[in-house]
RNA sequence: GGUCUGGUAGUUCAGUUGGUUAGAAUACAUGCCUGUCACGCAUGGGGUCGCGAGUUCGAGUCUCGUCCAGACCGCCA
């Protein structure tokens, strides 16, 4: 007989029944004259008894079993004596009848619980074993949760999912390409898809005009914690629509998957510029759970003689609510921060207003009482705030200034993962130049439509031109982004070229795209969400591994099967290869 | 490519100024224990201090190199 119920359902409206579940040996407690076994499968624990004097052999063969012993248990339902209110099944225990051992296992390297005692690399290393723990689990759960309500949403709005290939035409434009030898063409190698990009858009000119796909993409850059070699997007492409369609539409998606995964019903994501995110918070991600806005400095705190501003192209600082208690030593460990090579500041000026708004700060030398009050005035602080100034290059100071923000925002305790602001980043710059190749790259991808209106800048500003561009932004992380694209094959072309495409180059890469315009290609545009990073937001986690069954590590290798390794000389010979490594 | 942090028992960690036999908790094994549920109690086994070189009378401890892991910068259209 095959089990009757799972490890999770059992209550005490089935005690008398009699039962068979099937499990992992959790623990064991030997108590000399009976025995615990905690069984556990994937929906939960239930408790078998086993009694010496009742069935003393019985009790002999659990008190040898260990842990993660694979068993099957028949036995009734019975109520316990001392019932356990901190489990589901806690009132009830089987009366083991008999007891088949299925498999013996050896003492993992590690305690399969909750919190475990294993280290990211040994749990990584043992993954599968780590995939039994309750976290893990649900991590994985919600992860599947998502996929149902994604398709659902998706499936309800009339889009179909099609599927892209995976071995595709390798490009030079963006991220580096994960290449894959071609056996039957000597010396020629596909890519794997960084996006399925162009694939949907030539879905768009063939009539699916709602397309989706929760899908693999690779990018062969380095890992982070929430950046992983192989990850998936849940991309999506919509038919005659402006930007106004794919915002309302895939707003509703987000809100559709927090209401029906975490039951949370999200505000209407507000919106703003690109230029506005740069301003206000000197990211184009900003985090706005919390305020601390940017204040520019510069017309109030010129002029005094404090070189190190008067010369700064930008003076801009935050008001951090109620820091003013901060002490010296801890300020003086935020100016080290900022000095950090990977935030790269020079220095920080800070003025603290006491309770009774009086200004003391680091730079009393040069500014007056009344200097500081206008400053205090200026950036709206109260009796009790503390200004944090940062000054130096206009994108540097951003930068840095944002990082700061970002940290006193964490310090404070105002980043609580379970509160949710999304937004959407609207208007991103077509180009941004690149001092490496002396030349403009697509900020978003080639693909991306300039805003109609500023077409004409194209050939006198290219810096200025802003796209038809957006970023879906929850929390300070980048969800997702995309674009209304180019559907017309001169605008393609002239987008190339402004890329530093040759004529030939354009048509060699992008030939079939340039063609497929040519054919009646319908206005479209669409956006890709991350659905990892989605995961790991709405489980409230920073890292993406966290909800990925099998990650990458940082230094993208699967230590469990050890990939990536070396092939054999007969490989190298049938793909016509050599390898230069040492 | 770079910066920082770490690597000591199966595991998670402590280890003083460089000094005698490297510890704790947990896991594991054995024994006792009839209502436990992080069971309890007792006993026991368990170490290439990542690896290599150097300094020193003496290195887990200091120096250099190297490998591995993690976080970050660059990178990620």
């Amino acid at each position: 007989m095959h089990r009757s119920h799972t490890c999770g359902e059992l209550r005490l409206q089935d005690a008398g029944k009699t039962v068979t579940l099937s499990g992992w040996v959790q623990r064991a407690r030997d108590l000399g004259g009976m025995t615990f076994v905690d069984l556990r499968d994937r929906y939960g624990l239930t408790q078998l008894a086993f009694n010496m004097d009742a069935r003393p052999e019985l009790c002999q063969q659990a008190r040898k079993l260990g842990r993660e012993f694979v068993v099957k248990a028949t036995g009734t339902v019975r109520e316990r004596e001392s019932k356990n209110a901190a489990m589901p099944t806690g009132d009830i225990e089987i009366d083991v009848l008999h007891l088949e051992l299925l498999n013996a296992s050896r003492t993992p390297p590690f305690t399969i619980e909750d919190a475990t005692d294993g280290g990211d690399d040994l749990r990584m290393q043992y993954r599968y074993l780590d995939l039994r723990r309750k976290p893990v689990q649900q991590n994985l759960m919600l992860r599947h949760r998502l996929s149902m309500e994604t398709r659902k949403y998706m499936d309800s709005l009339s889009f179909i999912e099609v599927e892209t290939p995976v071995l595709i035409k390798s490009t030079p434009e963006g991220a580096r390409d994960f290449v894959v030898p071609s056996r039957m063409n000597p010396g020629q190698f596909y890519a794997l898809p960084q996006s399925p990009q162009t694939f949907k858009q030539l879905l768009m000119v063939s009539g699916f005009d709602r397309y989706y796909q929760i899908v693999k993409c690779f990018r062969d850059e380095d890992l982070r914690a929430d950046r992983q070699p192989e990850f998936t997007q849940i991309d999506c492409e919509m038919a005659f629509v402006e930007q106004e369609d794919i915002l309302n539409t895939f707003e509703g998606l987000v809100r559709h998957l927090f209401q029906a995964v975490l039951g949370v019903a999200l505000e209407a994501f507000p919106r703003m510029t690109f230029d506005e995110a740069m301003r206000r918070y000197g990211n184009d991600k900003p985090d706005v759970r919390f305020g601390m806005e940017f204040v520019d400095f510069a017309e109030v705190a010129r002029g005094k003689g404090f070189p190190v501003f008067d010369d700064a192209e930008a003076v801009l600082g935050i008001c951090v609510p109620g820091a003013a208690g901060m002490t010296r030593k801890e300020i003086d460990e935020i100016t080290e921060w900022v000095k950090r090579p990977q935030i790269g500041a020079k220095g920080l000026v800070y003025c603290r207003f006491g309770e009774d708004g009086t200004p003391k700060s680091s730079v009393d030398k040069f500014y007056d009482a009344a200097d500081l009050q206008r400053w205090g005035a200026h950036a709206g602080a109260a009796p009790g705030d503390l200004l944090l100034l940062l000054s130096g290059g206009l994108d540097a100071t951003r930068k840095q200034l944002s990082e700061l923000r970002l940290h006193m925002g964490s310090r404070l305790g105002l980043r609580d993962p379970k509160v949710f602001r999304p937004l959407w980043v609207l208007d991103f710059p077509l180009l941004e130049w690149d001092e490496e190749s002396g030349r403009y790259h697509a900020m978003h991808h080639p693909f991306t439509s300039p805003k109609p209106d500023h077409l004409a800048l194209i050939d006198t500003d290219p810096g200025a031109v802003r796209a038809n561009a957006y970023d879906m932004v929850i929390n300070g992380v980048e969800v997702g982004g995309g674009s209304i694209r180019i559907h017309d094959r001169e605008v393609q072309a002239r987008m190339f070229d402004l890329l530093g495409f040759t004529p030939e180059q354009a048509e060699a890469q992008f030939g079939f795209l340039l063609n497929a315009f040519t054919y009646g290609a319908p206005p479209h545009g669409g956006l890709a969400l991350g659905f990892d990073r989605l995961c790991s937001l709405l489980g409230g986690s920073d890292s993406i591994r966290d909800f990925i069954a099998f990650p990458k590590n940082n230094s993208g290798r699967d230590v469990m099967i050890d990939a990536p390794s070396p092939i054999d000389e007969a490989q190298y010979k049938e793909l016509h290869l050599r390898s230069t490594a040492p």
